[in-house]
Formats: structure tokens, sequence, C-alpha cells
DNA sequence: GACGAATTAGACAATATTGTCCAAAATTTT
DNA sequence: AAAATTTTGGACAATATTGTCTAATTCGTC
């Protein structure tokens, strides 16, 4: 039952005890940090988030530089796994392929920006990337530096059956995902929620103008537009 | 000299003397502020960096609060002449289009990523949207809600001299720009500033691929790879 | 140079937070 | 049930911040 499919040197600990009590802190720690800014955040506030008192947080976890770093750590390992089990399910061998990489983008949408995990942890980073660059570094190492060659790779797949055509992978890579979240990102910010009308229908357009894009030439590529 | 071009009802001050002080606590105001968030900015940090003192805050702007946004109206201001500043020099009658869009996605990723007005006021936004809903309003008002549909225009005025090919002039818009601004958001949310060259190869990226989604297929795009 | 307005430095109370300590209570283990 | 460990709630000093007040100083203007 091991979650740490592509396991990261970050967040090791033991006690299977206290685990559910640890997890609590980091759950209501993030959540409070992603809210208020690491100044803002309170101890006493995610103690009684988290529903333990304000010692148990200093038990478990340490003062308050140690409880965002854990909680970092935590969040980065969450949004990793759930990231890579989407992309086992890109449709290598498509028999449609429009329609299959739309229904992958919705499920990667849906990760991607509809998971606390993933919407905070780019928050956090975004904001106290300055202020903990180590956190950044290894955010970057495990986030971007992991996410882009793996869509790449199966991109590449594709361009090698020949469904599509591509030059760089990387770059392709960047630009898919930029396509996916070109329309959420502003409301995304605030708590909003798409619908899942609004995910699909985001998801098909960043894939049509996708496979505009990169079209096989070669033969013709089917029904687009 | 009056700078709003496309004035905005948000700013508006007269005291022509206190100005240079006043704006310099509103600089020092949006420096401190998007890097410490609202919580972890000081007052007195912010007089610190504009070089008056605490005092003279509160004579000229008010308490925390009123400081936070009278910045944040500045911001919008500064960020939305610039952008449209930019955009009079969009290419809508190119004698060759790639090469004149991509010196246009250059001049708006200068503005639009390299500006400290627009990257503080996109952070701060991002931030404290939640914490002042009616701030966040306005911004969307005077920010997407004015800037994609401007773009559109832009892009249809091209549409229709049948140099590209759209269905959606406002989805073209947004997923242009959201090619564009790919490349650089994580680098752009440290302080790192993109080279010029890295500037030019990342529009040249952006609109390479924009325009091979979006090539007019009537008589065969020009030179695109 | 003199006048009025703005600015400054610092004091000040009120408030909030951090991190520690401790004894009572609850929980788990033996 | 007894013992060991964890958790709790509150007290506590140390520190930082906010916003106000005041007296001295500087600045712009006549």
């Amino acid at each position: 039952m091991t979650i740490a499919t592509h396991d990261i040197r970050l967040a090791s600990n033991a006690d299977p005890a206290s685990r559910t009590k640890r997890d609590a802190i980091l759950d209501a720690a993030a959540a409070i940090f992603s809210q208020q800014g690491f100044a803002g955040a309170s101890i006493d506030a995610i103690a009684v988030k988290a529903g333990v008192s304000r010692q148990t947080v200093y038990n478990q976890v340490g003062d308050k530089e140690k409880l965002f770093k854990a909680m970092v750590a935590e969040l980065t390992q969450r949004s990793s796994a759930g990231f890579f089990r989407v992309l086992d399910t890109f449709p290598i061998s498509p028999t449609n392929l429009q329609s299959e990489l739309v229904d992958f983008a919705c499920r990667l949408l849906r990760t991607y920006s509809c998971d606390p995990n993933s919407r905070w942890l780019i928050k956090l980073i975004e904001n106290e990337a300055s202020r903990y660059p180590e956190l950044f570094e290894v955010w970057k190492e495990y986030g971007p530096g992991r996410k882009y060659p793996a869509i790449a790779a199966r991109l590449a797949q594709l361009a090698l059956a020949g469904l599509i055509e591509l030059d760089d992978p990387i770059l392709a890579s960047r630009q898919f995902m930029a396509l996916l979240t070109a329309e959420i990102r502003t409301d995304v910010l605030m708590g909003k929620q798409p619908s899942d009308a609004e995910i699909d229908r985001i998801a098909t357009n960043a894939v049509t103008t996708f496979l505009k894009a990169f079209a096989a030439r070669g033969h013709g590529a089917p029904g687009l537009g």
C-alpha cells in the first residue's frame, strides 16, 4: 500500500500511530498557509483547523518553519503522485486520437486544477519561493523537471507513430499544458471549481488547437474542424 | 501629459505637490506587499523603502487596508496603460505576418512579464483576491475583461484579411496569450528576468505554434516550418 | 528672512503571535 | 488494572506590529 509510486526523498517518517494526527496538521497547515500566506498564518489557527492543541503541533512537526517545509514536502509528494497516476492513462496507441486525448486532458485538468493539493502547492511555491530557495529547487526538480519530460515522452511516441508531427517534444509538452490551463487560470485562482461540462469544453478547445498545430501533414489529419 | 489613455475610475487624486512622495509610497508598497504578502508587509518596511517616515504614510494614504487598495488601483492603471500602449503596435496589415507578430509578441512579453508593475499586480491579485473580492472584480473588469477582447479584435482583423482562420477570436486570444506566457511562468515567478534572446526565442515558439494552428488553409500559409 | 505646511523621529498603548513550560486529563500499551 | 506516553488547556515572557500623538525640524513660498 505504498502510495509513493514515484517515491520522493522528501517526507519520510515512521510513527504510524501519530500518522493521522500529523496528517491532520499538515492538511490544516496547507489550507491555512496557502490562504493566509506564511506570515499571516498563525499556528493557533492551524491547530484549531486540525482539531489539535497548539502544543501537539510543536510536538509533531516543530516550529513554524519546519511545519511549512514539511507541509510543502507532503503536498509535493501528493501532487506528483496524482499527476503520474493520470499520466499512466495517456493514450499511447489511440484509435481515435482527438477524443482520447480530450479524455486524457479532462483527467489531467481534474487532478491538476481541481485537486486542492496541487492548487495549494502552486500558490505556496509562487509566494514563498523567494523565502525558501532550496524548497523551490526541490519543487522544480519534482514538478516541471519531471512532468514536462514525462508528457514529452508520450507525445514523442505519438509522433513516432505518425499521428502528430513534432520538432521539439519538450516545447510541445509545455504548449500542451499551457493551452490546457489557459482558460481556467483566472477562475481557479479564486476557489471556483469549473463544472464537468466546462472542463470538457476547455479540454476540447485545448486539444483541438494543439492537434491543429501539430497535425501530421503527411497523411492529412482526420476531422479537425 | 495625462497618462491614463484608457482612463480608469480608480485612483484619482489632486495634490500635485505631494504626488512624488505619494508615488514613492505606492511603489514601495507594491514591492513589499507583493513580496511579503499582506500580513507580512509592515508599514515600517514600506516607509523605509519609500524613504519616508511612517507618519507620512498614514498622512498620505491612510491605514494598511487603504494603502493596499490604493496601491492595487495604481498598479492596475499602470499595467493596463502599458498593455494598451503595446497593443497599439499590433500588426494589423502586416507584410510579413510571422515576423511582425513575433516582434509584437516580444513587445508584449516585455511589458507583460518583465514590467514589475504587471508582475506585482498579478501576484497580489492571486494572493489577496479572496480577501478583497471587490478588488478582484475591478481587476477582472480592467484586466482580462478588456485585454482579451482587445487582442481578439486584432486577431479578427487578421482573419478578415484572410491571413489566419478563426472560429472564436476570444478563445484564440486566450490561447495566444497562453502560448506566449507558457515558458516563462515558472522562471518569472522568481525574480528571474529572461534575456532578450530568450524573449525572442519564446515569442518565436509561441507565434510559430499559433500560426500553425490558425493558418489560413485556403491559400497555404507562407513558410511555417 | 519669515511664515505656514508638511515631515520627521520617537514615544506610546493595544494587540497578536511565537515558542516554552507545566500539571491535569486522556489515550495507548503492557 | 497499572504504567507509560501523548495530548490538552492555559499561563508565560519575548517580540513585533498597528495606529495615534507630540514636539522638533525641514521645506516651499512669499
